[in-house]
This record gives C-alpha cells, structure tokens and sequence, in this order.
DNA sequence: TCTGAGCTATGGACTCCATCGACCTACGGC
DNA sequence: GCCGTAGGTCGATGGAGTCCATAGCTCAGA
C-alpha cells in the first residue's frame, strides 16, 4: 500500500470503468503492472467491488429519509437486524452508539410506502420505537475522501 | 426505460467493471446494443458514474459518524452548507425537514479527529448546536435496490 | 563483499473486447 | 403504401486485457 496504491484507488473511486492502460498512463506504470496492483487490492479487501452510481429519481424512488431504531429492552438485536435486512428500501445500516441502536438510510418512490414501511419496522419484535427524518434535498452522497495519493 | 435497461443498471451496480460483452450476454442483446443503450443511460444521467467501493478501515478512516446540524434563527443556509461542502470528511449531505437542517455522514481516522471535526463545525457561522451519533459497525452500505429488471 | 531469494516491473504475444459502419426490421405518421 | 425514425444484428479493425518470460532491486545470510 504505497502512494501508486492510493492513487489507483482515487482514479478507481472516481471512474470504476478507467481501463487498465488508462490507469497505467496516469500512474505512469505499465498495464500489466497496473493489472496486479489493483488485483492485489481486489483479494486484500481494501477495494470490495465497483458500483454504478445512479439518479434514484430516475429509478422511482425519489424519497430518501433517515431512520433510527430504538429497541426493547431485552430484544434480540439480531432479531431486529434480520428483519431489516429484509427489507430492500434499507439501503444502508448502521449499528450505533447512544439510545438508537439502528441507524438507517431508507429509499422509497412515495411518502406513502415510507409511511407503510415505518408501520413495518415498528411492527417487527423487538422495536420499540423510530424517530424518522425526511430528506428535503441530497447536496451530496458517497463523495470520494481523497487519499494521500493525489 | 424498459425492463432489459432496469436489468443493465442492476448489473452495473453490481459490478460496475463488467464489460460490455458479458452484459450483452446476460441481457440477451449484441454487445453494440447494449453499448448504445448504456451510453443512453449515462447522457440522461441515470447513470452518474461509476464508483470504487473501498474498505474505509484499510485507507486509515475507521470512524463513522452521523451529525445533526441546527442553525441559529436567521443564518444563511448556503454559507452553511458550503462551509461544510469544504470540508473532506463529510461524506454525504443531506438537507433535512426537522429541527436538524442538515444529516451528515462523516468519515475520520480516530475519534480524536471526530472531536475536532465537531469543533470546527460547531464554530462555522450559522451552525447552533450539532448532534453527533458514533456508528459502532457498520452493517452494510448502499446496498443497491432491486429494480423491476430482475 | 558476494550471492541467492523474493518481489515487482517491463515487453512481447495472443485473445478478446470496444466500437464504428453498413444494413435490416418494426412501427407510426402522412 | 411509403417514408422516416428508433433500435437491432453483423462484420471488421484497432486497441485493451492478460499470460508469460525476463530483468532489475532489495535484503538476509555466508
């Protein structure tokens, strides 16, 4: 993991679909050496996949909100996890600190079935109770940290 | 906008690496069909990009933290927002109805750091108080919604 | 100091892919 | 019925991906 590595992996969170030449131009390596550096990072985990990043509202799903879980005392956490799991507007999960033992991003097509989804979480064993924000506007979402390689 | 689209954007937020070959192959079109129907995607900016899903724990930013931005009576909401625009550890912005104006997803190396990144927020004119929630683990991230294409 | 191991780069070769142009078909409007 | 358009296939070709052999560099140990 040397600065060539974090550069790659700038040029990777930027543009997943750089080809290899490319990167190896920017980087001034060759392909191949390119190639086996960003393999190497591949199996280390430190690059876990290459993701479209696409317009939600295109998708239908206009809606983003925020919401935390406060759980029962003496429930099941793994429970409660597993239930969310299962539900596909979850987009992301985080387990946290403090009296919400969940945090969640949620992504919906109307206020509606994010109405009817609250009702589902607050339903499932071992919650207690949500606290539920809406998202008027994303100014921005997953935007690359710059790593010392640039 | 049809189904075989829906399938392709939910290929590439899979693997956004795929080429265009396999895609074909797996929508059942010519690869120059497919090419054209994704080049169609990016121009209409359903597709926005295509991203490095990194391990944030290998490059050194262990820490995740959820803060809640309240603004003094009268503070001007752009001035806010670009101080924070500014700064490279917020990872996602969010403009929120509720009390809290802004929901922002932080990413630092130690908690230390979270501290002072607090401070410095805390300090930015127009910002009243914040609310800072410590992510533990994270149990997944932006995890892709399937679409209809499936 | 010399030597050998291990790592990582390069360059060549071969295969496969991206991409362009030509043509074909289905469909809707005149 | 005819034409224009949208969107598909096919074929060709230039370039990319990837495997392999080889060369330099670093370091440990004799």
């Amino acid at each position: 993991m040397d600065s060539i590595d974090l550069r790659l992996i700038d040029l990777l969170r930027d543009n997943a679909r750089s080809s290899y030449a490319e990167l190896a131009r920017k980087v001034g390596l060759s392909a191949p050496a390119v190639h086996e550096r960003v393999g190497k990072l591949e199996a280390a985990g430190t690059i876990r996949g290459y993701r479209a990043d696409v317009d939600h509202e295109a998708l239908g799903l206009g809606v983003t909100a925020l919401i935390g879980i406060i759980e029962d005392s003496g429930a099941d956490t793994d429970d409660v996890l597993a239930a969310v799991r299962n539900m596909p507007e979850v987009e992301s999960c985080y387990f946290m600190a403090g009296v919400e033992s969940y945090q969640l991003t949620v992504r919906v097509g109307t206020i509606a079935e994010l109405e009817q989804l609250i009702v589902r979480i607050n339903r499932t064993p071992g919650v207690a109770s949500t606290r539920t924000a809406i998202a008027l506007s994303t100014k921005w979402e997953n935007r690359p940290q710059p790593g010392a390689g640039s």
